[in-house]
Parts: structure tokens; C-alpha cells; sequence
DNA sequence: GTCTATAAATAGATAGAC
DNA sequence: GTCTATCTATTTATAGAC
């Protein structure tokens, strides 16, 4: 049912704009930035590529809104984790748990993060490199709070970090075309649920976070 | 100082091909397969782009090539390590240094990698795609020798391969422009070293495998 | 807000001289 | 083997009608 009538002039056609920004994500996440094109996107859409530059002010911002947005999201959910009061255990799974959600509501995120760490970053802008900031931040936190609790060694950042985005978001890529086509060459692909890998990466987590892993 | 007389006229020029290939995993890893350009290549070879065409069949054949080179190097390492007669541990040290030292040959292997992996291997020829599942199935091999000789757990092949592969990709990717780009964003990023990041990263696999994680 | 038409640059690939 | 010149399609982006 659509609103009776709109409530203020000015407020741009969010529809439209999402709609956009939704087609984008897919052809970013499926060809890299330098490999969409805009006319895919504006077709997938429904509308036309003059569309995109009305709402945004060249190809660059509008991947840029969009690994904004990722981020931004996974910032926030990470820092919940991290200045929630439950034990240091629970906040590493939160951890996990919080950038498997945010992965899993965007089917895009795994695959343009992987570009984009294969770019070196090279489209973060300020902004969103202070929330990829802010995720190694709120993990440090966590850690630093466990070591002073004294139930974790003071483990290096990156290495617990890695290992948990990394196999992360493997598996999400994994899930999709890249199964398939391991499928039809002989490899067989084990049918893990989301709940049994992310009990499994929040495992190896804490092992190593409490020393069992040398 | 040249070779006094060419040994036979057929032979192709392997310098020139070389610098080609050289020149196109450099522009593959920075920009991906869609936004690679023929020019950029064959200039930063210090060629024309005619000559792309007179040693490759297509775009998409040359990046084919050095897919295959990739993983077919990987392949061959890591099953010489499932194949050697150490006990099951230090095979899985040997598939750790496997896939490192064949990135650490190749600057371009990592990024190259994460971008496939983010396309769902699009690119990836029935070849390739046999030596990709024989890095899976060596390392498969090792699990099953390490089960039955009653050290390892039977722990899933993909939860393990995800475990080594994704956090060594991540370091040497992580090692280039992104850790520049992340420090200037304020992240204290750590200093460690190759033999570090291999020794924890095969510490963690080996506690997976010997049901330490859980 | 949405469209068509188009500009201007660059893409992959080929022809043909040397 | 290596080059220049060129073909054709596609690219990002804009102008301007409605």
C-alpha cells in the first residue's frame, strides 16, 4: 500500500536509489570495479544508465556508497561485540558471528571484499577505512580485555584476525559457483551448515587466543 | 653476452613471451581479467600490442596460461609433500610452505587467487581445474594418513584447506599496499615476519587436526 | 525523475608492411 | 618477430527533451 501522499518535496526516490545501488553491488561483486559496466548496471536495474549519474556523481562514488555501507555495518556490529559485558569467549564468537551476519545479508560483500583486498584497498576512501580501522580495533579490544581478565595470551591482532576472516569468507564464496564448478571436477565438496563453520573458525579462535595452538 | 647462432629456427622467443607474461599477471593482479587492458600490457612489456597476438591466442588465453602456471606449481608442491614419507605432522608443515613458497615466487599469485575466488573460478579451465582439486585431494591424503596412523582427528578436508589458504593469502596480500594504506588510517599494523606467520598458521592446523580446537 | 541521443575515449582484435 | 594503422564494439559521462 503506498503512502497517501509524499510527505516532503525534496526527499529523493529512495526506491529508485536502492534498486541502483542493489544491481551495482551484483555487477561489482561479479566483475571487480574496473570491470562493471555502467549500462549493466542501469539495465539490471530496469532504467537507464543516465539514472546513475543522477543519483550519483560518477561509477567511483557509487562503488564507494556501497563499500561504505559494508563497512560501516560490520563496524558496528564488531563494536557492539567488543563493549558487550559478556566474557571474553562470548565476545569472539560475537565477533564471528558478527561479520558472518553482515556477509550473509549481503550476498555481494564476501566476493568485493576479496577484490578489494586484492586491490590493496584502493578504493577505500577516509571513511571507510576507518571502519575496516575500527574492525581491527574492536578485535584488539576484545583480545586485550581477555588478557587482562587473564583467559587469553596476548596473541598479535592480525594473525587472530586473519584467521578468522579469512576462512570466513572463503566459505561464503565458496558456497556459490566456485562449488559447483569444483563439484564437476571431481573434488568433493562437504556440505557444511553455516552453524557447524562458524562454531568451527570460533574453535581454532579461541584455541589459539588461549594458547593451545603451539 | 647473446648466444653466438640461434640453435634452431623454429623455437619461439621465450624472452619476449616471458616479458609478456610477466607483464599481464602484474596488470591481471591489479586490475582483474575485466579490467586488464591489452595496451597497458604490451607497454609495460615494452611492446605493441600486436605482439600480445602473436604469442596468445586471446585475453582471456593469456590469463589462462598463467592460471595454469600458478596452480599447476602448487599442485606439484603439494603433493610432493603428501607424498613424502615424514610423519603426518610435518606434512602439513610441507603443504603450509607448499603454497607459500610458490606465492612468494609469484607476486601476482594472491591476488590473482582472491579475484578467481571471487568470481567462482570463472576463468579456471578444465586443466587448471585438475590441479586446483589436486591441492585439495593432496592435502585430503595427508588427513587420511594422519587418521590412520591414529594422530589426527577426521577433520573436514574444506575447514582445514580454508584454514591454511585464506590466512596465507591474507598476509601476503596484506603485506603490499594495504598494509600502507591501513597504516595511514591509524592501524597499528605488526611487523611479523614469513616464518611467523607460517609457524602460527601451521600450529592452528595442526591443533584442528588433532582436536585441540574444540 | 526519467528518458534518448551523443560525445569522446578506450577496449579487444586484425591486416599488412618490413 | 615486430611494428603501424585501423576496424568495430564498448566504455564513462553529458546534453537536453519531456
Amino acid at each position: 500500500m503506498p503512502r497517501p501522499r509524499r510527505a516532503v518535496a525534496a526527499a529523493p526516490d529512495l526506491s529508485t536509489r536502492q534498486r541502483l545501488l542493489a544491481a551495482a553491488a551484483g555487477e561489482f561483486a561479479a566483475r571487480g570495479f574496473a570491470g562493471a559496466s555502467i549500462d549493466r548496471i542501469a539495465a539490471a536495474a530496469g532504467l537507464n544508465k543516465a539514472m546513475i549519474y543522477y543519483h550519483f556523481a560518477s561509477k567511483k562514488d557509487l562503488y564507494g556508497e556501497i563499500l561504505r555501507d559494508m563497512f560501516a555495518a560490520v563496524s558496528v556490529r564488531v563494536k557492539a561485540a567488543a563493549a558487550s559485558d559478556r566474557p571474553p569467549d562470548e565476545k569472539v564468537r560475537q565477533f564471528v558471528v558478527a561479520i558472518a551476519t553482515e556477509a550473509e545479508a549481503r550476498p555481494h560483500f564476501p566476493p568485493i571484499w576479496f577484490r578489494e583486498i586484492a586491490e590493496g584497498g584502493a578504493h577505500l576512501d577516509a571513511e571507510t577505512l576507518r571502519h575496516v580501522a575500527s574492525v581491527v580495533g574492536a578485535l584488539r579490544h576484545i583480545i586485550e580485555d581477555g588478557v587482562r581478565a587473564g583467559r587469553f595470551k596476548p596473541v598479535n591482532v592480525f594473525l587472530v584476525h586473519a584467521g578468522i576472516v579469512g576462512p570466513l569468507l572463503l566459505h561464503f564464496v565458496a558456497s556459490g559457483a566456485l562449488r559447483k564448478r569444483l563439484q564437476k571436477a571431481g573434488v568433493p565438496v562437504a556440505e557444511n551448515t553455516r552453524d557447524e563453520v562458524l562454531e568451527h573458525i570460533f574453535g581454532v579462535a579461541l584455541a589459539t587466543l588461549e594458547g593451545r595452538t603451539s
